[in-house]
DNA sequence: AAGCCCCCCAACCGCCTCGGC
DNA sequence: CGCCGAGGCGGTTGGGGGGCT
């Protein structure tokens, strides 16, 4: 029989959002309180041509107003490590132990961080055991499979490196919340200007009916409680 | 200066879980 | 109890961009 797909994937857009969807969808959920009735419903009712599932991940995480972004601290690292020694590879679980991070940018960085790092100091990431018993330290086979890493080629000097993950070298706040990137970057929403955008019908915000739709015109100006950081070309926050 | 290589991470995909009926 | 729909989760992908040759 097969499953129903969550939506009609040929009328669907995907890849990177726009800043004109990320403000749509911003503008939908402060209007629903961050709290969405149905992800299915939402892409339609806010004016978007999104998967629902879609518009759930870029909420879940990127847009979300308590992310905290940014460089893991030192114990944010010892945190999942720990916790991954005991929970495995449930990031969600995982999440719950470290506010403002989400299970995607865990996962993200343990594999294209933390994974290697433990190798490089003989600890099986998976069983957290370690790789070589009687080496006493940096398994060279494993080392070699880093795949010639530019974080390995950096400290390769064992002597220094341990558990405690010495900075690459990019400490500090990342570049996605820059101060002077900030400033160029940050985008407002007005929420008292909503009223005007989205046709609340007598029920007011959350009883919305479903002829709610976004506009998603010139309306950035002052804030009142939301604003998020979105790179003006729509791009993410890449380096 | 140009081209190549490779790392990083946002986003997608498919399966799983849960709740309502 | 089984079915179905919706959200959640974890694995994987692929494009951007920085570093290297």
């Amino acid at each position: 029989m097969g499953r129903q797909p969550c939506c009609d994937k040929e009328n669907v857009k995907k890849g990177p959002w726009t800043v004109e969807e990320d403000r749509k969808l911003i503008q939908f959920m402060l209007m629903m309180n961050n709290e969405p009735c149905r992800w299915r419903a939402l892409p339609k009712r806010a004016g978007l041509t999104r998967c629902g599932k879609s518009c759930r991940l870029r909420w879940k995480n990127y847009l979300r107003p308590d992310l905290k972004r940014g460089q893991f601290s030192e114990a944010e690292e010892e945190l999942i490590i720990d916790l991954h020694s005991r929970l495995g590879n449930r990031w969600s679980k995982i999440a719950t132990s470290l506010p403002g991070r989400t299970d995607n940018e865990i996962k993200n960085h343990w594999n294209t961080h933390i994974k290697k790092r433990l190798i490089k100091v003989g600890i099986d990431p998976v069983t957290h055991e370690p790789l070589r018993p009687s080496t006493g330290g940096i398994d060279k086979a494993s080392s070699e499979n880093t795949d010639g890493d530019r974080d390995a080629s950096t400290n390769s000097n064992d002597e220094s490196w341990d558990l405690s993950f010495q900075d690459d070298g990019d400490a500090g706040l990342s570049s996605a919340w820059d101060e002077e990137y900030y400033q160029e970057a940050v985008l407002v929403v007005d929420v008292e200007e909503l009223d005007g955008l989205i046709d609340f019908g007598d029920g007011g915000v959350g009883e919305q009916n479903s002829d709610v739709s976004v506009d998603g015109g010139e309306n950035s100006t002052a804030l009142e409680s939301y604003e998020r950081p979105i790179n003006v070309d729509g791009s993410r926050f890449n380096k």
